[in-house]
DNA sequence: TTGTGTTTTACGACCTCC
DNA sequence: GGAGGTCGTAAAACACAA
């Protein structure tokens, strides 16, 4: 019998509500993250395999990782138009507002089993 | 300590693509 | 229709000033 906590009508286990990931299990997945924004099917039966977590767990560590970047970028475009200055990528200049939500590439490469490689997006001062 | 703000897992709702 | 995307959010874990 499992402990349950009731959450705005959801049901989740109590005692593993979330669990702490390693620094190695969040450094490995870190390092594939900095390789592709979006991870393969195949990556991610290896990943999984390879630090002990199911696939459904890289899968959603990478969707909060991506979240964790897009917070961080809009983040720092705030902070540079109140400076009036502009972001740079390896791609060119790019004006504050002109980034779209899925700026990186698009996730269908992903299911057709198309690793890219995505250039960081550095934001001068 | 403890109160509070931030970060990290995990999920549901909804959307798009094949 | 299923898989995986974003977005929003819950709650545990963590950091840190008072």
């Amino acid at each position: 019998m499992r402990k349950t906590v009731q959450v705005t009508g959801k049901t989740r286990t109590k005692e593993k509500y979330r669990v702490v990931y390693t620094d190695h299990q969040r450094l490995e997945l870190e390092k594939e993250f900095h390789c592709n924004r979006y991870i393969t099917i195949r990556r991610k039966s290896e990943l999984a395999v390879n630090l002990g977590l199911s696939e459904r767990q890289v899968k959603i560590w990478f969707q909060n990782r991506r979240a964790k970047e897009r917070k961080m970028i809009k983040k720092k475009i705030s902070q540079f138009e109140k400076s009036g200055g502009s972001v740079q990528s390896d791609s060119g200049s790019i004006s504050p507002g002109e980034l779209p939500n899925t700026f990186f590439t698009t996730p269908s490469a992903v299911r057709g089993f198309q690793p890219i490689e995505i250039q960081q997006v550095i934001v001068s001062e």
